[in-house]
DNA sequence: CCTTTGCACGTTTTT
DNA sequence: CGTGCAAAGG
């Protein structure tokens, strides 16, 4: 199939011939539907090299749009490894955020912006709105800051400003002021000369539309354009591309958007699969390239993958086919609950790994993120490595983002919300009272809170404490924005973490985090060394919010659905295909039918991140929120074809299960090995009856009824399965994450622990060590 | 001014 | 069942 010509260049070698076009037809609108694993990235690198190589445009004359860091980064990397140095300096490779943000930076007065704005994040920007919902007089608690910053998101990414939001749903919020708090939020924006992520668009936009000279001017400026997962734009990004691609693009709509329609899984923030559905439309004489042919997954994978999706109303539709041999079929395993599903998912891991199989190439992928949790207590009694992608990430954790606002106020005076985070961190003696004052004085005087706060230590206004306190604050900020010429960016962030207490703060707080924060703190600042100044650093921090700690050692791989997009492993576990769970209950209340559209195209992005095998995982039990609850199979299972799947079960199965399990049968017949949690049907039960309390240790009216049951319970513990003598009561022990502490109780593996700073907590013996 | 208790609430998440 | 955040105690 693949070209072999050996005139080829490098980069159009073993291209097959979907991808071979989509790397070289360069004239006019393209859009290639890349199915899952289909070589996409590399027809995509492929592309820009040709261009290049073609002399069709320079470096600087190509856009080339990304949803994420990593995107972009990936795609400079291949580009670097084909090309050389040159794809270094293609200064337009970047996610629409970036990119965007850099031409805002040098329009930025059109906006009625400096171009040292500051770029908000998302905790930034809740507490400033938090102030104006108060400041509005309306109930922070009725009308909580969280929501109207996810309303004012979604407005943004469909660029609507507040003068064009609709009626209705400017009602949503704050007894119909919701339109009325996102103009005042706008209008802080401004004084504080600051942007959220929706803005750096948003700005773009009007500026488009209102000065048709600089529209122009960035028209003419890219004879290329090129647009990675498509499918992912949201009307804002849409606005932003068409409008820079109008009768331009070398003159002819050089436009080449890439994406799967089947892989669209973003709508609930805001992407519009329509804008794919509809590309030939919106750009006429446009060529559609299908690449199908998958270099990823076994046949029976993809047929079940093609069997669930084609469930899907509205698909452009795709017929994914490989050369790869069958290989083994999906597997569907049903399972009694939550912590058996956890147990049996462990196991299978460690055979695969006794089998050869790296754990870094195995994958659980989950539709919510507290799923990890059960994994994870299991993992860790067993000592299975694994890794959770996604959640906090870096720059998110507290300590970072204190440590950044320190950097963000040295950097830039002006910065109010950098001021209000850090005032009081490390305490100071700052408390509200004085916070108010200088708030309010600010007002008064119409000055900024950091140049109020200079103003009033001059004053007799502030009690003595508190004014020398604050005095003292201001002259270190000063002294440190002063040695921002003789001491490097790293340097002098160690310096200020020194200096202001914080590293001692931490290092005072005896409790279990407070050693994982001073690592981190560190790692902030190895990780400023690679930059030129603190200018550019705190740019790319509040644009680039990865965490690329690399790990050495093979872990297996936990994640949600969403995060997994783009990824691969050998082997992919999907737990939790239950009605409810997966599909979400939540989302089809929210969005009916569409959502179950949405729902349904995760499932095949959870089907197709695996090369060699898939096992799929539905439990009759799962504990939500602290109640047992029982559960039916998710309809996806219904949607697998047969023939492609095999069937299997630790339960005796059928409509009749639970009185199955309940009178005919031993229900921990397949447990004996358990984690020591009883199953859900023993909580579920006991929960609500009053054998709990008449029953210690774990003993309940199942086993309590059934003798012979007793036995094959693990009584103390799950270590090896023997019981453990070093572990009595007064004794001291450590725990990894809660540090030294005395056993004060047992409650069969668990143990209740008073820990010296961590307090007293109930943890499996398993996670503690004789200290 | 800082620590403790009490109540609400609970997807997916990038920039 | 947890967590997180806001009002009451010390």
């Amino acid at each position: 199939m693949a070209s072999l010509s050996p005139q080829d260049p490098p980069w159009l070698q073993g291209l097959n011939p979907p991808q071979r076009e989509a790397a070289t037809l360069l004239d006019g609108p393209v859009l290639v539907l890349a199915g899952a694993g289909t070589g996409k990235t590399r027809a995509l690198t492929a592309r820009l090299a040709q261009i290049l190589h073609e002399r069709r445009a320079w470096p600087s004359e190509i856009l080339a749009v990304t949803f994420t860091n990593k995107a972009a980064a990936e795609m400079r990397h291949r580009l670097g490894a084909l090309l050389g140095p040159q794809a270094e300096t293609m200064p337009f490779v970047g996610t629409f955020h970036s990119i965007a943000s850099r031409m805002l930076r040098r329009h930025a007065e059109l906006a009625g912006l400096k171009s040292n704005y500051t770029i908000l994040d998302t905790d930034d920007v809740q507490r400033l709105l938090k102030r104006i919902i108060m400041d509005a007089g309306l109930d922070e608690k009725r009308w909580p800051a969280r929501q109207l910053s996810g309303l004012i998101d979604r407005w943004k990414n469909k660029a609507q400003l507040p003068d064009n939001v609709p009626k209705g749903e400017s009602f949503a919020f704050g007894d119909g002021r919701g339109a009325e708090l996102y103009a005042r939020y706008q209008a802080e924006l401004k004084t504080l000369n600051a942007a959220d992520f929706g803005d750096l668009l948003l700005h773009m936009i009007r500026i488009f539309e209102t000065h048709p000279d600089v529209l122009a001017e960035w028209q003419k400026r890219f004879k290329y354009a090129l647009v990675d997962e498509y499918q992912d734009t949201n009307a804002a990004q849409y606005r932003w591309l068409t409008l820079l691609a109008a009768k331009s693009l070398g003159g002819q709509g050089n436009i080449c958007c890439v994406g799967d329609d089947d892989q669209s899984i973003y709508s609930w923030r805001g992407a519009e699969i329509a804008n794919i559905l509809r590309f030939e439309q919106d750009f006429p004489g446009a060529k559609v390239i299908r690449l199908e042919q998958n270099y990823r997954s076994t046949p029976h994978i993809l047929a079940a993958a093609a069997h669930v999706i084609a469930n899907n109303q509205g698909r452009l539709g795709k017929t994914l086919w490989t050369q790869l041999n069958a290989g083994e079929k999906v597997n569907v395993v049903a399972i009694w609950d939550g912590p058996e599903e956890a147990r049996l998912v462990g196991e299978r891991i460690e055979r695969l790994l006794r089998e050869g199989a790296s754990a870094s190439e195995i994958a659980i992928l989950v539709r919510a993120s507290y799923q990890t949790r059960e994994f994870e207590d299991r993992f860790i009694s067993i000592g299975l490595p694994y890794r959770i992608v996604g959640g906090f990430r870096f720059y998110e954790r507290a300590e970072i983002r204190d440590a950044l606002a320190y950097l963000r106020l040295i950097s830039q005076p002006d910065d109010a919300l950098a001021f209000e985070r850090i005032v009081n961190t490390p305490k100071r003696g700052l408390g509200d009272k004085a916070q108010a004052k200088i708030q309010s004085h600010a007002r008064a005087m119409g000055l900024t809170l950091p140049a109020a706060a200079q103003q009033l230590v001059e004053t007799e206004e502030l009690s003595p404490a508190p004014r020398r306190a604050l005095s003292e604050f201001l002259a270190n900020i000063r002294r440190w924005r002063g040695q921002m010429d003789t001491l490097d960016q790293a340097a002098l962030a160690q310096a200020v973490l020194e200096e202001c207490g914080y590293i001692a703060m931490l290092e005072a707080d005896r409790s279990a985090e407070s050693a994982g924060r001073l690592d981190n703190l560190s790692e902030l600042v190895r990780a400023m060394e690679g930059f030129t100044d603190l200018q550019s650093f705190l740019e790319h921090v509040a644009l680039v919010m990865e965490n690329d700690r690399s790990d050495a050692e093979a872990k297996v791989t936990m994640m949600t659905l969403h995060a997994a997009k783009g990824l691969e492993f050998d082997h992919v576990f999907l737990p939790g295909w239950e009605e409810g769970l997966f599909p979400s209950q939540r989302s089809l209340d929210e969005n009916g039918a569409a959502a179950l559209e949405e729902e349904r195209r995760l499932a095949y992005v959870g089907i197709t991140r695996a090369r060699r095998r898939a096992t799929i995982l539905h439990a009759a039990n799962r504990r939500v929120y602290g109640q047992w609850t029982s559960a039916i199979p998710s309809r996806f299972l219904s949607e697998l074809p047969a023939d492609h799947v095999t069937v299997e079960t630790t339960l005796t199965g059928g409509a009749s299960l639970w009185r199955a399990a309940l009178d005919e049968r031993d229900p921990f017949a397949d447990m004996e090995r358990g984690s020591g949690r009883g199953p859900g049907w023993e909580r579920a039960t006991a929960r609500s009856s009053e054998w709990r309390a008449s029953a210690p240790g774990g003993l309940d009216r199942s086993t309590a009824k059934r003798g012979s049951v007793i036995n094959a319970r693990p009584i103390s513990s799950s270590v090896g399965g023997a019981a453990r003598d070093d572990l009595a009561i007064g004794a001291r022990v450590f725990h990894a994450k809660f540090g030294m502490g005395t056993i004060s109780g047992q409650d069969g593996n668990k143990l209740e622990i008073e820990f010296d700073s961590a307090g007293t907590k109930m943890v499996l013996d398993s996670f503690v060590s004789p200290a």
